[in-house]
DNA sequence: GTCGTATTGACAATCATCGTCATAAAGGAC
DNA sequence: GTCCTTTATGACGATGATTGTCAATACGAC
């Protein structure tokens, strides 16, 4: 007898991978695995924390997210374009803008191999007050 | 009769806080509060981790040490010199070089400024592998 | 439909960090 | 030196995000 072919499935598509991936493509700011939970609870998609973990850090690995850290350590995630960017968000709102700085990426590049590092990587976030929360502040 | 006069004093010299200085002037990578708490305690320093949180947290706020977060996000702390620069770190030893970038501080702001932010701040960290490390691995 | 495997989720475990509060020490006055 | 007020300490418990466990479930190929 010849045996099953042997198919390995790499990805599966479920239900709780579908409502996290589609609420973050809603969302344009930055938000905590927490957040996102009760989000999806909230609009009666029933799932479990762990999985909203896992599938954020699998959507991260994977590139379709990116994450940073907030100033008190927690992980927000958010969906954005492919390409290399970095980040400008409101401290108050989160209100995120996605700004590209190819010099910056030449600065990081030249200033590492200057002094003997390779396999460079470089985190960059901006933080600041948007216009909008300046003014509701005063 | 007379009230004492009432004199504010405002940071005390104690051991702990003189340990934990001391080291931080010895060592020139990143390290944690864990890290340093057990470093203390190795050479005979009593102290207790609380007073480590709390003492390496004063140091931060006073701007005598500065403080990133790994990519596990656990804080650690370096003392460093008084300008605002960024490091380069090496992710296998912590090896740490600072550099300056003035272009990127200008852009940063530029940047903000460009998109209605206000009261802005950054964080640039460069992660790579030193040369020495790269000799290792090979 | 069946079957093998990836995925889920309730729950416990981990771990850095912070809060509490009684005790100890600093340092200015005398 | 002693006294006194205030700050600092540290043992220990609390917190809270994140991860591990593992039996039950759902996916997708056939």
């Amino acid at each position: 007898m010849i045996g099953r072919m042997v198919t390995p499935v790499r990805v599966r598509a479920t239900r709780q991978r579908t409502a996290v991936s589609d609420l973050l493509a809603e969302l344009s700011d930055f938000r905590s695995a927490q957040d996102i939970h009760h989000l999806l609870r909230g609009q009666g998609d029933g799932i479990g924390l762990s999985t909203v973990y896992r599938t954020l850090q699998t959507l991260s690995e994977a590139g379709e997210v990116d994450t940073i850290q907030t100033a008190d350590g927690e992980s927000v995630y958010r969906k954005c374009s492919d390409l290399h960017h970095h980040h400008l968000v409101c401290r108050e709102c989160g209100h995120t803008v996605e700004v590209a700085g190819p010099a910056v990426e030449r600065w990081a590049d030249r200033t590492a191999a200057e002094n003997g590092f390779t396999d460079v990587s470089h985190t960059l976030e901006i933080f600041g007050l948007c216009a909008e929360c300046r003014g509701k502040q005063r």
